[in-house]
DNA sequence: TGGATGTGATACGTTGACGTATCGCTACGA
DNA sequence: TCGTAGCGATACGTCAACGTATCACATCCA
């Protein structure tokens, strides 16, 4: 029999530690499930998406999908939560301009293609319907943008980029990339983050530039 | 009898001239629908929206509704469209600097509250599905950030503003704007303009005050 | 190898929305 | 004032998806 359903965390938990070797069959029909319901997000939204057509894409019976999660919303929750899980880059090596221009041009390659890319009007949406999503989706968002605020941070204070907001560039720089997403028929092009830097964050250097400019006569 | 459907524009062309004063029922019952659907998007989304919600909304029988639009996404399509109907603020008087905010404050504060703001997600997601609702609205979204786009190439022009590509200040503008109304769950506050115009569109004279002081032994 | 258990198929009752049709009622304007 | 035409209410058939139940079969692991 199966343990319990995605969403019983409270019953779960106790013996959760008893782990017992589960059977196979049930970590390969959740991930089935779980990636066939994230290209029907993509496809169909948070709106028109069924239990059906996700039963379908995944080859798997209806009534395997209710045997792992209770309803239709716990499932569209779990499965935007396994979206999430993305590698990130390297955030350690460079200075923090170069740093900084890798992060980004990860976020636009992610935005440009892959499942995440499709999904995210589905998330704004069901974030706009479900409170709980909502929160979730605020929430991840937030924690998404802690290491760019921080980075800008560092570079401010490393004298590479012109003082700025840290939190109002960041917003600036992930904005271009999710509005010509959402809002235009092209999305940004990863090739171009460096003139994104550059038009939001400046480098210091260019008015030590100007400054030295001036003083020759 | 009615005359035709609101797409049917190639068959209403023909007696468009013979203009018979119309029955106002008509002009008023197309008013209330119309308001009543872009309240349902707003709540309801794009997937949720029904016919019946909006006919009870409006308090109006659903056959009115068939009556004037042949389906479902006849209707959310011309919502959308009057819902881009919005007064544009004066964009003569003043610095360039002084316009721009005009206009950004116009769209954050909009972007704040109204239908406008709670349908934004709808429109996201009834892009991503339909064809011709994606065309309008990348069309509009692209004409709405003309004057924009127009305003900064001008400030760049006259040395108000530090050299930028106006698209993309336009981009990062709006994007900041956007992307906190749809990502946080607060919304930008349009009080914050100034830092936020500050943050993408540096002045020039800031450079240029550097150059004087520079001058300064 | 054999019992336990997850699985796919399928059928089922229920609900909610679509879009159509009908029918008195009422507001319009000639 | 009278006929026309839009209006609301309501009932209808259809369909798609929900979530449940059952059952023979396949897979696991002891």
């Amino acid at each position: 029999m199966l343990r319990a359903h995605a969403r019983d965390l409270s019953e779960t938990m106790r013996d959760a530690d008893i782990e017992k070797p589960a059977d196979p069959r049930i970590a390969r029909s959740r991930q089935v499930i779980l990636r066939a319901a994230l290209e029907e997000l993509g496809e169909a939204g948070y709106g028109a998406f069924t239990i059906e057509s996700v039963a379908a894409r995944a080859g798997v019976g209806k009534s395997t999908i209710y045997r792992h999660w209770p309803d239709k919303l716990a499932l569209v929750s779990d499965a935007f939560k396994t979206l999430h899980e993305v590698a990130a880059p390297d955030l350690v090596t460079g200075s923090p301009r170069e740093r900084l221009k890798r992060i980004l041009q990860h976020v636009a390659e992610t935005v440009v293609s892959s499942t995440f890319s499709a999904c995210i009007p589905a998330l704004i949406d069901a974030a706009e319907r479900d409170r709980d999503l909502r929160k979730f989706h605020h929430q991840f968002q937030r924690q998404a943008r802690k290491p760019l605020i921080r980075l800008i941070s560092d570079g401010v204070a490393a004298g590479e980029f012109a003082s700025v907001d840290p939190e109002l560039a960041a917003l600036a720089l992930l904005g271009v990339i999710f509005f010509r997403r959402l809002m235009t028929n092209a999305p940004f092009d990863p090739r171009r983050i460096d003139d994104l830097i550059d038009a939001v964050l400046p480098a210091a250097s260019r008015n030590a530039r100007l400054l030295l400019a001036a003083r020759q006569p």
